[in-house]
DNA sequence: AAGGTTGCTGTCGTCCTGACGAGAAGGAGC
DNA sequence: GCTCCTTCTCGTCAGGACGACAGCAACCTT
């Protein structure tokens, strides 16, 4: 990956600037999941500018010079997306910055990972950039610009790993939510249905999961059984695990 | 954590330098972890130079300009301890940015997390600072520079995760190893003894965990029934994962 | 009233785990 | 050689969790 021969710190240093530094930009960049009409879907923009342009991305920009990483992508996710932070789960997802992943200079991107609750249409943000949905699976052959692919990859496969041990599913529902809906997020994301009874065994019965809310939830399409309500419970761990199916 | 009014990236940059952006040096910062004498440790370095002189720190440095992050990462490792690429385990921990985690300039610290083997004493590097390895525990007080301290609980807090649905554990042993040994790496890292009979029962049940080697180990001090030599198997996760106890 | 849909409770066998017992295979001391 | 000690390895047993169902409850539509 290196351009150059074998590098040496101490000299680079001292012939570039002795006291100054390599200049890197930093962006942050969301990797926005949600579940919409039954879809495991990614939030991603079409860019209008050089380089990549056309292409799709996923939302981000750069990390101003006072402003804290995490600050800088709640910033993003509020103004590009209108969610608020409380309504939503965010947690950084790790650093990419190969050399020339950006063909115009030295850039560190630090890839946030959002889960979201159905939204209605996302606001276009401030630039004339169009963003919607995809369903995750439709994206997977694209090219996406710079190393979006590989960023959204472990995007995904982080939060498919995350609700076999964490109550995060509730991160894609509304504040109060039935067991069917939950279950319908695992089977989204995961890609496999669920057998619904032995799933309401294992979410019921784990401590702090769940919180009763007390009235039932109103009768959806095509009836059947009014569903119980429920809040998400104190609990940030599910031990043991709910493993997806092979 | 911001120090200034509201930011607004478009306002910024049109009024620092159109076409330019917010300035970063960005640093890798290793958590370099092994088990030594029956103690989970970490290699820290002592300081000296400001800021921070005198205290203790991870080591680390500046990423050059044409050096992907995952070789500035290896190129520390390998000439501030000897350790080679292929005798451990290197993932990146994550990315620490707080505006004012430097006071010298605005600094993204890439961490790295490294599992590796117990080493002869670590070589003290090119510069003149010392660096020796400190238990884990005794670390857990101690104010480190910058905000290392928050790395290092996030490291720790990975590796002990780390353990119970992955076969990394034998990263901390050498190529060759005993059931013993790879539960006394379990029991120092997570600070609580195991039964040695469920734990062979489980490392030698779960499949491409252990691959046996054929000879067994010799006897060592205070005799005991001489152990099998196990290598590393193919496998990736421990499914299901072996719970620490609580 | 009949049939369809969804939610909830329960049962049964299998696998996994924690808590042991007991034998195998070595060394140290007498 | 014999006894004690150590560590390793194989077994046993009870309880918990999970996959695969059956069956009933409570709503809808026709």
């Amino acid at each position: 990956m290196t351009r150059q021969p074998p590098p040496d710190e101490a000299a680079w240093l001292a012939s570039y600037d002795p006291g100054r530094f390599p200049p890197f930009a930093v962006t942050v960049d969301m990797v926005l999941l949600t579940v919409r009409h039954g879809t495991f879907s990614v939030l991603l923009v079409e860019r209008d500018t050089h380089p990549f342009r056309g292409d799709l991305a996923l939302p981000g920009g750069f990390v101003l010079p006072d402003e804290d990483l995490d600050a800088a992508a709640v910033r993003r996710l509020e103004r590009e997306t209108g969610v608020r932070r409380d309504a939503a789960h965010v947690e950084q997802l790790g650093a990419f910055g190969a050399p020339d992943r950006d063909p115009r200079m030295r850039v560190v991107s630090v890839a946030y990972l959002v889960f979201a609750p159905d939204l209605e249409a996302p606001s276009p943000g401030e630039g004339t950039r169009s963003v919607s949905w995809f369903a995750v699976d439709e994206v997977d052959g694209v090219s996406l610009a710079f190393d979006h692919g590989q960023v959204l990859a472990a995007g995904v496969e982080r939060a498919r790993a995350k609700l076999e041990y964490t109550p995060l599913a509730a991160a894609f529902v509304g504040p109060e939510f039935t067991v069917g809906e939950l279950r319908r997020v695992y089977e989204a994301v995961w890609g496999h249905p669920l057998d619904p009874r032995n799933f309401h065994r294992k979410v019921t019965g784990t401590p702090d999961f769940l919180v009763p809310v007390g009235h039932p939830a109103p009768v959806g399409p095509g009836g059947g059984r009014p569903a119980a309500l429920f809040r998400r419970g104190p609990a940030t761990a599910l031990r043991p695990a709910m493993l997806r199916p092979s």
